[in-house]
RNA sequence: GCCGGAGUGGCGGAAUGGUAGACGCGACGGACUCAAAAUCCGUUGGCCGCAAGGUCGUGGGGGUUCGAGUCCCCCCUCCGGUACCA
């Protein structure tokens, strides 16, 4: 090729696909076990297969690429697969519109995908590539369910859940979004349903996952994972009911329990039916029906106007024997701690705004600023005082830093209460009502309830041929045969579980598949798994925080205490890429008519522009607006370093220091490169590549040393070949190389290249700059202290004033305190 | 409301507490061309000035410091998350 190509302007087109094709044939990419090499586990998050490579996938994956490369170069033996996330509502819905099989759909999809994906140049070992629909996997998703349910990590309950009408399946927690709770795929609102559905445990991990020790993820990841798990110290309380049963509750503030006025608890609460008097009956039950009612309308805001009824039960409160009354109230949850609450009006306002609306007592038990009690009955809003407890019995006067401490420890002596923590996680809800997605593997039969089906007889195929109604039910349900099966246990008539799993479950363990495709005796092969487990480097988007990144972290840690595998984490190093908006700076629609077309513009510029103007038009982790002028620069600075290498350094006489400043300025270059890879701050990566390339441009005019220029050209290449890496092979063989610029190593700096032998002294006076001195490096701090005194541009600024200070930072400025 | 993050030229963005605006886009001027495009060279934060130079300048206000885009406090705006979570 490098003869043939030898035309003197620079044509991707030709050359990309080109090498692309060599380095296929040579299986350049393949990367297998070597204990002999460290490794690095490179991963992007699975993509879903919609039918093209969009620009998105593009900015998640290209600059992951290069910083892949970029790590196989520096001697880490890399893994860096690829798969599909093929399950999914597209493929159903595409079945249901247009009639065609969501299996075929998938996997023509699938199939241009993987064209595009290889069009991009990626350094992907192919033959790891997985797919979450194929049997093969899915065979593993399934027993991965059957596990979790053998250990209790599984159930199902009847519970109220949230439905999405368009998607005509339940959704997790996490895949209600916004104020206003919408679907996050279909942005539909959504309803409450009351439905059977399994659950995976993820409630028992909330307290591990709250520690990322030892990970390197964003800040912001993590704090938004540990605002969804939602952790609150505080403590549980039991109250006696009249009826004679135990009503706990949970609260933050042990420390007004003397301020107690009356319980609440959620409508759905078990204790209702008890401890409502008959003359309530009706009232009671006419509140729960219309609580029910509503939440399956809407939820409304929380700002509406608080409702409930009373009980006409009554309990007593265990610090002074009390009696209160017990309301049901919809405010508070059924999901959320023990689903009841004791309400303290003086001190919370959703209780305060109920004591107010139905005439119930307000007692203040926080003194004021002021020192003085209120009367409940003056007070316009709960109070947020801080000072000592009040009218609370023996803990009367305790001072506010030791009020919560006092009175846990009094509850606890006396046997009333003791510390509890609440999460606001939920289990994760798994079970969807569609059907492509992997089957649950559970047989129900009418003897033996729910049995999971034998490992032996895994997987539990999908069966083709399959009405795709959006009825709401599950299509496997309206299947003529497949569900009905004999139960294995004992054999009598029973049904298969109709429901298919969330394709969370199968995107929480792919990193795992990648490892060994093919292997048939588990879901990976534990020799893969200990060479490169865990991943190293995970890159992704940020929206996958509460969703993905809670479900694969709590997957991880259920697969560790089931022995199945090691570690207490997944993924070692997270960063996320920001979002490519259009041009007009709104997000990308087809609809606006904003959407940029990757294809074409790898076809008009090439593949390696593309990837080095990703790399440099914005701050990765940002993202934003895209320009599709900006993209220019890019590609004139890839034809231009074309051009510079085939022209040479010319010749003209050698100049010394434009030699000596070159080869310092590769160096430089070389080190902060190297530097931001590790960071994947990929936008400076290519401006400091550009400057480089500007001052060899400048070089080779004043005339460089030959050795010096070869030098140059031989790091620029390597350093150009995670970015560009058709164009950097390229020109890396016409510089006569045999073997593959990415099978050679990174290069090293040159320590000596680096060091200087002038610098410019920085001259101020007050903090202003005034002037400027270049001087011998290891000019002594004296000689630099009169230097800088008598420099001309400070010195008119001196004269006359009194010199107070002279600050002296060696190698960089003086700044002269005048007054 | 609460919890994060961000505000720097016309634009995208650079800047271990030490020369603000690297690099790129755009714009302007010039060369080449019959012409245009491409390419190449130069200029490009605002204001004052013929110039040398001066002066202002990193959302606003205060503070720490010899020195603040960077650290601290208060405020404003935008973006994201969350919201009757007891």
């Amino acid at each position: 090729m490098t003869e043939e190509t030898r035309l003197d302007t620079y044509d991707p087109s030709t050359l990309e696909p080109a090498w692309q094709e060599r380095w296929e044939r040579e299986g350049l990419y393949r990367s297998d076990i070597d204990p002999e090499r460290p490794k690095h586990y490179a991963l992007t998050m699975l993509p879903y297969p919609s039918g093209d490579l969009h620009i998105g996938h593009w900015y998640a994956m290209a600059p992951s690429d290069a910083r892949a490369r970029y790590m196989r170069m520096r001697g880490f033996n890399v893994l860096f697969p690829m798969g599909f996330d093929a399950f999914g509502l597209p493929a159903e819905n595409a079945a249901i519109s247009r009639g065609i099989h969501p299996s075929e759909w998938t996997y023509s999809n699938i199939e241009r995908m993987r064209d595009q994906l290889k069009r991009m140049g990626m350094m992907v070992d192919w033959r790891r590539e997985s797919v979450s629909a194929d049997p093969t996997y899915y065979h593993w998703t399934q027993w991965f369910f059957r596990r979790l349910l053998e250990a209790d990590l599984a159930y199902r309950k009847r519970a109220p859940v949230d439905w999405c009408p368009s998607c005509n399946t339940t959704l997790a927690r996490e895949q209600v979004w916004g104020d206003d709770r919408r679907c996050e795929r279909c942005t539909t609102p959504v309803v409450r349903k009351e439905l059977s559905q399994w659950f995976f445990r993820t409630t028992r991990y909330a307290e591990e996952l709250l520690t990322f020790s030892g990970l390197d993820w964003p800040e912001r990841v993590e704090t938004l994972q540990r605002n969804w798990i939602g952790r609150s110290e505080g403590a549980s309380v039991v109250f006696e009911t009249e009826s004679g049963s135990a009503l706990e509750i949970f609260t933050t503030r042990p420390d007004t329990l003397w301020g107690v006025t009356f319980m609440v608890l959620a409508p759905e609460h078990p204790l209702v039916e008890e401890l409502m008097s008959d003359e309530q009956r009706s009232e009671v039950e006419a509140y729960i029906e219309t609580s029910t009612r509503q939440t399956e309308i809407q939820r409304e805001s929380a700002d509406r106007e608080k409702t409930g009824v009373f009980t006409g039960g009554y309990a007593v409160n265990p610090v002074n024997g009390e009696r209160v009354p017990v309301w049901i109230a919809d405010y508070v949850l059924m999901s959320y701690g023990t689903g009841a609450i004791m309400a303290v009006p003086a001190h919370d306002q959703r209780d305060f705004e109920f004591a107010r609306r139905f005439g119930l007592e307000v007692r203040p038990v926080i003194l004021p600023d002021d020192g003085i009690l209120p009367l409940g009955e003056d007070l316009e809003a709960a109070t947020t005082d801080s000072g000592p407890m009040a009218a609370s019995g023996p803990l009367t006067d305790t001072p506010a830093d030791r009020a919560l401490e006092a009175t846990l420890t009094y509850l606890e002596a006396e046997g009333i209460g003791e510390r509890s923590v609440s999460y606001r996680l939920r289990d994760w809800l798994v079970s969807r009502q569609r059907y492509w997605g992997a089957p649950i593997p559970v047989v129900h039969c009418r003897e033996c309830g729910p049995v999971a089906v034998p490992e032996e007889e895994l997987p539990v195929l999908l069966p083709d041929d399959v009405e795709w109604l959006p009825t709401g039910e599950s299509p496997l349900k309206l299947h003529p045969t497949w569900r009905h099966v004999d139960c294995p246990k004992c054999g009598g008539k029973a049904e298969r579980e109709t429901d298919t799993m969330d394709t969370f479950m199968c995107s929480s363990w792919y990193h795992l598949r990648y490892l060994s495709p093919d292997y048939d005796q588990g879901p990976f092969d534990p020799a893969e798994y200990d060479y490169w487990m865990p991943v190293d480097t995970y890159t992704g988007g940020i929206e996958h925080a509460t969703m993905h990144l809670i479900y694969t972290r709590f997957f991880h840690k259920a697969c560790r205490d089931l022995g199945i595998l090691q570690g207490d984490e997944p993924m070692r190093m997270l960063r996320n890429q920001g979002i490519i908006l259009g041009e007009d700076s709104e997000k990308m629609s087809k609809s606006r008519g904003n959407v940029v077309a990757p294809d074409e513009l790898v076809d008009y510029y090439g593949t390696d522009v593309m990837r080095a103007y990703l790399m440099f038009f914005a701050r990765w982790e940002q993202g934003g607006p895209w320009n599709s002028r900006g993209i220019e620069g890019t590609a004139r600075w890839l034809r231009r370093l074309w051009n510079l290498f085939h022209e040479g350094a010319g010749d003209h006489p050698v100049d010394e220091e434009a030699t000596r400043d070159l080869r310092r300025k590769v160096h430089q270059t070389l080190q902060k490169v190297g530097r931001d890879f590790e960071e994947l701050q990929f936008n400076t990566i290519v401006a400091a590549m550009m400057e480089l390339f500007n001052q060899m441009s400048e070089a080779s005019a004043a005339g460089v040393e030959p050795d010096a220029w070869d030098e140059a050209w031989s790091i620029y290449l390597r350093m150009l070949a995670p970015v560009a890496p058709h164009l950097a092979e390229e020109l890396w063989h016409r510089r006569g190389e045999k073997t593959s610029v990415h099978r050679a190593s990174w290069p090293e700096i040159d320590e000596e290249a680096l060091e200087v032998e002038s610098f410019t002294l920085v001259i101020q006076v007050n903090g202003k700059l005034r002037d400027r001195l270049t001087l011998p490096v290891g000019t002594p701090e004296k000689e630099i202290r009169t230097r800088a005194l008598e420099a001309e541009g400070a010195a008119k600024f001196i004269e006359g004033k009194t010199v107070r200070k002279v600050i002296v930072v060696p190698g960089r400025l003086v700044n002269v305190v005048v007054s």
